[in-house]
DNA sequence: CGACCGATTGACT
DNA sequence: GTCAATCGGTCGG
C-alpha cells in the first residue's frame, strides 16, 4: 500500500523515522521498478543544533521546511547526495535522513547504478549517500512531494512486521551527539 | 573572490 | 575499528 497523508500527519519527527523503518522506497524508471526497505534513519529538527535546519531557512534547505512527506535532498562532500523524508508541519524544518536500505527489487541495477565490483553486497546501500546513488535520486528530487501520485517515486508499506528497533547517537555530527536519534533495523535470519 | 568544511565513502589495519 | 581524499556549496570580506 502506498504512504499517503494518514501515514504523516500529526507525526513527530522521532516517531516518523522509526515508522519509516521496514518500509519500502520504490522509483519508477522507465526502464524498471527499483527500491529498497529502509533499515537506517536519522531524525533532524530544527530545535536540533545538529540539523541544517538549526539556523532557520536558507536557500539549501528550504525543503525541509515543506509539509510532510516532501523530499530534502542535499548535496554534501563536493560529490555526494544524502536524502531525507521531510516530516511535520509546512514552516517548521525537520526530516529523516535515510542512512540505509535493504535492496528489494532490481538489486542488478542498483550494482550497475554504483559501479560496484566488490564481492561483498553487504556494502552496496548501507550509507546515506550509496542508497542515492543505488537509486540514482539526485538534486532533481529535493523537494519533490512524495504523495504526489504523479511522481516517479513513493513510499510503500509493504506490512513488514517490526520486531526491533536498535536505537544510538547520530553518525558524523559534531554538535547535539547525545541525542539516540539514529534508529536502525536488522534483517532476520534466514 | 577565496578559505573553509562537511548528516561521507572507500581503503586499509 | 581507523584515516584521509575529495570538491562544490556556503559564507565572510
Amino acid at each position: 500500500m502506498r504512504l499517503d497523508n494518514t501515514f504523516f500527519e500529526n507525526k513527530d519527527t522521532l516517531t516518523l523515522a522509526q515508522d519509516l523503518l521496514w518500509k519500502v522506497i520504490t522509483k519508477i524508471t522507465p526502464e524498471g521498478v527499483i527500491s529498497g526497505i529502509i533499515s537506517e534513519v536519522e531524525a533532524y529538527n530544527q530545535d536540533d543544533p545538529a540539523s541544517h535546519c538549526y539556523g532557520g531557512k536558507t536557500q539549501r534547505n528550504q525543503s525541509m521546511f515543506l509539509s510532510a512527506g516532501h523530499m530534502y535532498v542535499y548535496f554534501t562532500y563536493g560529490m555526494h547526495f544524502c536524502c531525507n523524508i521531510v516530516s511535520g508541519e509546512a514552516g517548521y524544518g525537520s526530516g529523516v535522513l535515510l542512512r540505509a536500505i535493504f535492496p528489494y527489487e532490481w538489486r542488478e541495477r542498483m550494482i550497475q547504478n554504483r559501479n560496484y565490483t566488490q564481492k561483498n553486497l553487504k556494502n552496496l546501500t548501507n550509507g546515506p549517500a550509496k542508497l542515492t546513488q543505488a537509486l540514482w535520486i539526485g538534486k532533481n528530487f529535493d523537494g519533490i512531494n512524495l504523495l504526489d501520485t504523479n511522481v516517479p517515486i513513493y513510499l510503500e508499506d509493504m506490512w513488514y512486521e517490526v520486531w526491533k528497533i536498535y536505537s544510538w547517537p547520530r553518525i558524523g555530527i559534531s554538535k547535539a551527539i547525545e541525542k539516540p536519534w539514529r534508529f536502525w533495523i536488522e534483517e532476520k535470519n534466514t
